[in-house]
DNA sequence: CGGTCACTTGAAGTAGGTCAAATTACGTGG
DNA sequence: CCACGTAATTTGACCTACTTCAAGTGACCG
């Protein structure tokens, strides 16, 4: 019954939660603990063996991934209502990938066995987790497809947009992509280097289409960026 | 208690079944149904509606994926034990990609709701559903990181390793892959395309690496592949 | 005001994509 | 069993997207 250590009323319409009623929340959240991470700090780091998992409640969240050889890839950016770790910590492997808070961040965080056993007493919970395990499946599947298939400017072009529906911020200038952002941060989105970022967001600058900054990109045609994601090459020598 | 119906002895070691009574297996199996496919039919195709998931007894199939731009991608072969269509039938989402049967296959098939109820009434099936696709998760996050930061010489050796580990067969010349594979099919796992991977054939064959036939592939020293996917660039020029 | 960091831009090199054509294997029907 | 047609593969030549290196410019921080 304490109101700041369930705040079911903002968790209610997470998805982990969908379908629960609000005693079920209730002894689900007080079964964790709440969590406050500073910017620059980590839930966790890749390879650390997992035995934590947290929803967010406030601030967001950088997933990242270093190779074998020393690259970094950044795998996504999480705010509220999303889920770090739940996929490795329900499967007992070490974390696949860092979360770093980009933000002060609060989050509910569950020691795995505690999970499990709220799981197994309650299916719509499970039920709850693996759609959540789907849908990041799904959008993972659909940027192996993009990086498979697609040039740098279309992957560019659909991360912006990506980025836009997550942490899009209407400005009197245009849509504001409210992270820090830099290049490099693009580059390690799409699989390329920050020179390569640099180029295209330079033309689209040129073209009217974005305004950028130092960490920051503004989107001021959206629509000509969707029209650059779907593809639709130009066409090279117009053919009678 | 048919047991050509319900064979409880194959699948007490899938993964969905993991940590279930033989009790749970037949009551779970037999709220089933058991499908054959043939090759080249589909269990599914891509932006059907996901009504029916699958847990393949016996024959191989390949899950792949058209892009809007009419690009096929390869994302992974099955064999007996994995899931088809767990993810989305779970999910309520049209299926993302098809699954071809590539043998002659058997599987048991379940529909949407029929899964759901008995996962309600079952939290380890649930669990055990969603080790499933956190695995597929974590496969699907590698590759896409492979693809992210690796040049398509190490992405093929990769795909041939994986592919060995999954279809490998001892021959007396070497480690035969299995399956029918046609350079198309390797140019659509690794993001490349035909006239590459058989650029790279060529140069393993005729540094004894490995033989290629017709739609096959055999490794002769597999360890040099793990070599080549675990990167090391050959020195460019000899440094002092 | 100096230093660092993010970013830009140029120039050169290269991996890999594309197109075209030749070659080889396979299967089928005669 | 052979000849033919088709499909898989190879190979060459060219070209473009992208990477890499290098040098410079601009912005923020103390």
């Amino acid at each position: 019954m304490n109101p700041s250590l369930n705040p079911c009323d903002v968790i209610a319409d997470f998805p982990l939660f969908s379908g629960l009623s609000s005693e079920e929340c209730l002894s689900i959240t007080s079964a964790g603990r709440l969590f406050e991470v500073a910017p620059g700090e980590f839930f966790f780091h890749q390879g650390e063996d997992s035995t934590m998992l947290y929803v967010i409640l406030t601030g967001r969240t950088k997933l990242s991934q270093i190779t074998s050889e020393g690259n970094q890839v950044i795998v996504n950016y999480f705010g509220p209502g999303e889920g770090l770790g739940i996929i490795m910590a329900l499967n007992r492997m070490p974390y696949p990938l860092s979360a770093e808070a980009i933000e002060p961040c609060t989050a509910i965080g569950w020691s795995r066995d505690a999970m499990l056993d709220l799981m197994k007493g309650n299916s719509q919970l499970a039920l709850n987790g693996m759609n959540m395990v789907g849908q990041r499946f799904t959008q993972m599947q659909n940027r192996f497809q993009e990086l498979a298939t697609q040039r740098v400017e279309q992957r560019l072009a659909r991360a912006l947009l990506r980025l836009v529906r997550q942490f899009g911020r209407r400005t009197e200038k245009g849509i504001l992509i409210d992270i820090s952002l830099s290049r490099e941060d693009l580059a390690q989105m799409t699989g390329t280097n920050l020179y390569n970022v640099s180029r295209i967001l330079s033309k689209w600058d040129s073209d009217g289409l974005i305004t950028t900054g130092r960490k920051q990109v503004t989107l001021l045609k959206a629509h000509e960026l969707v029209v650059l994601a779907e593809d639709i090459p130009p066409p090279s020598h117009t053919p009678e």
